[in-house]
RNA sequence: GCCCGGGUGGCGGAAUGGCAGACGCGGCGGAUUCAAAAUCCGCUGCCCGAAAGGGCGUGUGGGUUCGACUCCCACCCCGGGCACCA
């Protein structure tokens, strides 16, 4: 490699008291672990709740320890090492911890497969993690470091639990789930691939009615939809979490059901309807209802029996993917069920059907269909002979079918003529005058179902007792903990459902006997509040001290992968929201993070890196033989940190050549220059000033804009000009240089800690680069005397022109007529006119 | 289908109404060297031209403007998310 020929050559311009590592060249092997084990032995980035700085808490989302870091790792945490240094020699207490999201399948199929406990294995894999992110040189307070799996944070985990419980945020329902037979769990949505198989194991996941824990998180559905707005979050992301929530607003209203002669039955509910279009009713001319729904037998005919009991069977058979795969087709599934329903609008009957597009699990799950309007109605009408009418007049030039745009009521008799928003609230406000229904806001969102039936996970701390029924765990006894003693085998089944020592238990009420939850909780529990016990990650008292959390919350820049946008971010803002309405977090603390930066994914050859496919680049490799700061500044050279980055355009080598050269520059640079220069500063002094200054300013302003891949640019455009003029005849003064150098060292070392340490100790006797000041462009100096005005005719560049910055227009004016170009180009001519923005430039227009 | 991004040299990208292509990669040339590696310096959008110089150029077509990669309208293509949500 490069630098161990370099190694062996002595420093041409050393002399022979040089001391020995002075000659050395720049070999990372050597000075990044030691520089990794300063920080950790100095506590460099240790703080203290009574610190007196400025508070800043960055948060890196913590990872699933699965053995060492891969490259989507080193990007996440190599910009947010970059923040917390940065911030640091900015003069604020920054906060940056680190911990590990340890439970999880993956450790749980280990134990099935090699028989190792699950809790052995995490433990293995969070050695290596750590190992590993200490290699990339990321610095936190380990001394904060939580993992979900530490019985300390599963009794936190439990004790949150029982809170929501006690405040109704917890109930236990039925619902219909993905259930995956290989795995033996239920999934969550994300775990299920689009054609319907599990992500994990590759079954077909089934659809199920199981009775499961939920957290009630649509309570808060109108607060974390009204507070996404006041969030510093990508717009991306934000806009996720809105359609996630889908509020839609319109009516809620009775159908009743018709007798023989059309006329409504009193002996039965009527059928309730959710619409966002309440002002095309007069077009609805059948019913939909899920075939799940709970009316379906009262509102069965005897003669329709067969066919419904057949289309429920059919439908109950397929899982959700499949039942939602028949979009496109032009024919909808349904079946009659010989039932009427009376339009209250019209007073007319219309017939109910089943079919599979309307959902039991949003709004009431029975629809009126207005075919008109609405393109999934007018096909089924199409397909079942069903009436059609309009009820918004379409623009004379339209020839599709349902008409969903803009437009006057027609056939709607008191609705006539008015515009959609008119006519909606002139319906609504008929329904509830007539005391048929109401105003009714809904949302897609769904309660939260978060028991998972496995074993590596936190114990969900309730207990089924045959006298008391349903029983939480007192607070007194936790945490509950898994046993040890347990037998991992290849059904997939919990162990805990056959372990004596962990379901025999007694009723906390009333001391009988008793069988504990063997569910688990999903691992985005852990993950909801992890961010707060990183403000009082020891307390045995409580799951963290208000006033901690006060101190530090919300997260000022969280940063990771946009793969959470949805889930744990939703999660983490409904458990703080809840948290703090319970009094258990500070009362004003309503949401966590307060800017988010979703870092883009790591690929190879356009698909993503990933252990399964074998494409592989490990870090470490990387680390042995360029090193950590090779590897972080490729980084954030490659592209904008945002987007995905594909490993085929990282130019590593590119990247070592110009720390070798930064290096060069720091260590050989005043045996380059004449030795004392005495006087008045020359031209480059000026010159190398004025670019220090700007050279600053653009990097600090890169740092807060995340453009990182230009701040790389800066380093390399100005280190470029050092070289430049050091080796030019009139150089500048040893101390301008100096201060040039300096100035490069202090920007570089929250990208690129080790080398800037390195070098930085060198130049100052022993000093840390990481506890100096971060420097400041002095806005004078950033000012410069001339400036290149651009000469245009007709807008095309003509000439350029070296001004004074404060030349006046006529000026300016006259120089640009003067110029040779423009004289040629206007060949005689006299301009029409002449745009003059001094000193920018002149625009002459002929 | 809907909602977000994005489309600029051979490649990754830079430029938030005012010099298009910063910086890096790759390529070419030079210095150094016995030679090579490493290093240092220079050139490198396309076309015409010996040069001076000129023409063209940021997905396509229009528009606004003295001036558009940038703003507006329409369209095409690529990536991502959601997807029968009534």
């Amino acid at each position: 490699m490069a630098e161990s020929s370099q190694t062996d050559q002595p420093d041409n311009h050393s002399t022979h008291e040089t001391p020995a590592h002075d000659r050395l060249g720049y070999v990372p092997t050597d000075i990044e672990p030691r520089w990794q084990q300063y920080w950790v032995d100095n506590g460099t980035y240790e703080v203290n709740n009574d610190d007196p700085r400025p508070r800043y808490y960055v948060l890196c989302m913590y990872p699933y320890p699965s053995g060492p870091a891969h490259q989507g790792h080193v990007r996440n945490y190599t910009f947010g090492d970059l923040l917390t240094r940065y911030r640091t020699m900015q003069g604020d207490a920054v906060l940056s911890p680190i911990g590990f999201d340890s439970f999880g399948l993956p450790a749980e199929n280990a134990a099935i497969k090699s028989g190792i406990h699950p809790r052995v294995f995490t433990d293995e894999r969070i050695e290596e993690l750590s190992s590993s992110l200490k290699r990339i040189g990321a610095s936190y307070d380990w001394r904060r470091m939580v993992t979900s799996h530490d019985p300390e944070y599963i009794r936190w985990t439990q004790w949150i639990f029982l809170k929501f419980y006690e405040a109704g945020l917890v109930y236990r329902g039925n619902s219909p789930v993905n259930w995956c037979p290989g795995c033996q769990t239920v999934l969550a949505n994300e775990q299920v691939n689009a054609d319907g198989t599990c992500d994990r194991s590759g079954d077909i996941v089934e659809r199920r009615d199981m009775e499961q824990w939920f957290y009630k998180i649509t309570d808060y559905a109108q607060e974390l939809l009204d507070d996404i707005e006041g969030l510093e979050w990508p717009n991306k992301v934000k806009t996720m979490q809105q359609n996630w929530i889908g509020r839609s607003e319109g009516a809620e209203f009775g159908l009743p059901v018709a007798d023989a002669n059309g006329k409504p039955r009193t002996d039965i509910e009527p059928v309730r309807v959710f619409t966002t279009r309440p002002d095309t009713s007069f077009g609805m001319t059948f019913a939909v209802m899920a075939p799940e729904h709970s009316m379906v037998d009262a509102v069965t005919t005897p003669e329709n029996k067969d066919a419904v009991a057949a289309f429920q069977a059919d439908v109950a058979g397929k899982s959700e993917i499949d039942r939602l795969s028949n979009d496109g087709e032009i024919t909808k599934r349904g079946v009659f069920t010989g039932t009427h329903l009376v339009n209250p609008f019209t007073g007319k009957t219309v017939p109910l059907y089943l079919a599979d597009y309307v959902l039991t699990t949003y709004g009431t799950g029975a629809i009126m269909a207005v075919p008109g309007q609405d393109q999934r109605d007018w096909d089924f009408a199409e397909a079942h002979g069903l009436e059609i009418i309009r009820t918004i007049e379409p623009p004379a030039d339209f020839e599709g079918k349902a008409y969903t745009g803009d437009g006057p009521s027609v056939n709607s008799e008191w609705l006539d003529g008015l515009e959609i928003t008119d006519a909606k609230k002139k319906a609504i406000a008929w329904l509830e005058e007539q005391q048929l229904g109401e105003q009714k806001v809904n949302y897609r969102l769904r309660d939260w179902l978060l028991s998972r039936q496995r074993f590596w996970g936190c114990p969900i701390p309730m207990v089924y007792c045959d006298n008391c029924g349903v029983q939480p765990v007192a607070e007194t006894s936790l945490p509950v903990l898994a046993p040890d003693e347990v037998e991992f085998t290849p059904t997939g089944q919990s162990p805990l459902l056959n372990s004596d020592e962990f379901l025999v238990t007694e009723c906390p009420t009333c001391e009988g006997p008793a069988r504990r939850e063997t569910d688990t909780m999903d691992t985005f529990v852990d993950s909801s509040w992890y961010f707060l016990r990183f403000a009082d990650p020891t307390n045995t008292d409580a799951a963290f001290d208000m006033n901690a959390v006060g101190d530090w919350l919300p997260v000022d820049q969280y940063i990771g992968g946009v793969e959470h946008a949805i889930l744990h971010l939703m999660y983490a803002r409904f458990f703080t929201k809840a948290l703090a309405d319970l009094g258990i977090a500070p009362k004003d603390l309503r949401e966590p993070f307060k800017r988010l930066f979703t870092q883009g994914m790591v690929k190879l050859g356009g698909t993503k890196m990933s252990k399964s496919k074998g494409n592989v680049i490990a870090p470490e490799a990387i680390i042995d033989s360029q090193g950590s700061d090779t590897l972080r500044l490729a980084h954030m050279q490659v592209k904008p940190p945002a987007e995905d980055v594909d490993w085929e355009d990282f130019g590593l080598d590119g990247c070592h050549r110009f720390l070798n050269r930064v290096w060069r520059l720091a260590r050989t640079e005043t045996d380059q220059l004449p030795k004392v220069r005495t006087g008045a500063a020359t031209k480059a002094d000026n010159e190398i000033e004025a670019a220090t200054h700007r050279f600053i300013d653009k990097v600090t302003s890169d740092y807060e804009r995340w453009s990182y891949n230009t701040a790389v640019a800066a380093f390399m455009e100005f280190t470029n000009l050092l070289y430049k003029y050091v080796q030019s005849e009139d150089g500048p003064h040893d101390h301008t240089t100096a201060f040039a150098v300096d100035s490069l060292l202090l920007t570089m070392a929250p990208a690129v800690p080790h080398i800037t340490a390195e070098l930085w100790t060198h130049r100052h006797d022993g000093a840390h680069i990481h506890q100096q000041q971060w420097p400041v462009a002095d806005p004078d100096k950033l000012k410069s005397e001339t400036v290149t005005m651009i000469v245009q005719v007709n807008g095309k560049l003509r000439d350029k022109i070296e001004v004074s910055v404060d030349i006046s227009e006529q000026d300016a004016e006259a120089l640009a007529l003067a110029s040779e170009p423009v004289i040629r180009q206007l060949a005689g001519g006299t301009p029409k006119k002449t745009i003059v923005r001094a000193p920018k430039i002149v625009n002459i227009v002929s």
